[in-house]
DNA sequence: ACAAAGTCTATAAAATTTATAGGGTTTATA
DNA sequence: TATAAACCCTATAAATTTTATAGACTTTGT
């Protein structure tokens, strides 16, 4: 299951993507929307602002603003940075690998070998969604 | 990413289906296989046994093994066992059905729409690939 | 000058996961 | 039939992660 900042961070992405003719958008409107607090809302928007996908402008008359097409916002990306890895196990993370303790030989590791065909297939599917997927079905 | 747990019961299943000409296996078998606490996986095989994936013999010369045909024992009944949902939102899961609260109306929000077709393509995925497969990469 | 709005870091609270503890029950066998 | 081996079961503790809050700071429009 993704977390609640995942699942957060994809409304305010889809609220940023309906409200595109706005210049800004507050925080506040987002999370009255949805009812979330603020102050959580605030730290996830921080977050995809720095990784590129949102604009923001300070003071009165500020907020966020989306700066990439909704179709180059793919669900990996988004879960990749506020959830971390997308695979199953840390022995078969592109982005996040680690060794499993449990494991003596990852290469002679059938649950190894089958994980990296299950990260293979379910990145496909989440690459090929993207923001512009929910945009079309609201 | 899948709990320990579920990587452990991953592991104890491979072991037994490597160990079917053996009556029983013990626990301690396992853990010491792998560097899993003995307690810890005791949980774990208890689990799996309530659930019709192993038996077990009590007593001296006791232990578990498999009463499933490796092939009968997918990574979905197993993730869903041991960690719960494979959908990403619990507005989505099939089994493990919960309304998400920051959404109002779950037919007209877009997140849903496509979380359904991320979970159904998911779902192919990992009821398509078992112990079997597991144990053929060994 | 003032108020609105995002920035940033730290910390607290809550929830979940991981691990341990210990007594109970069953069974083989000496 | 006593004993030790091995699983059964429930409760609780420890660790980790997630969720939420706090508060001081900076920027900007009016």
């Amino acid at each position: 299951m993704l977390s609640k900042k995942t699942k957060y961070a994809l409304h305010a992405l889809t609220y940023l993507g309906k409200h595109r003719e706005n210049k800004t958008v507050l925080i506040q409107d987002i999370a009255e929307e949805h009812g979330i607090s603020h102050k959580f809302l605030e730290n996830i928007l921080l977050e995809l602002r720095k990784a590129g996908y949102l604009g923001s402008k300070k003071g009165k008359g500020g907020g966020y603003y989306l700066i990439k097409e909704p179709k180059d916002i793919p669900l990996s990306r988004v879960i990749r940075l506020l959830d971390g890895p997308i695979a199953l196990l840390p022995c078969v993370s592109l982005n996040y690998y680690e060794p499993c303790a449990e494991c003596k030989n990852e290469t002679q590791c059938g649950i190894n070998k089958v994980m990296i065909q299950v990260r293979d297939e379910t990145l496909k599917i989440l690459e090929n969604k993207s923001l512009q997927d929910i945009l079309n079905e609201e």
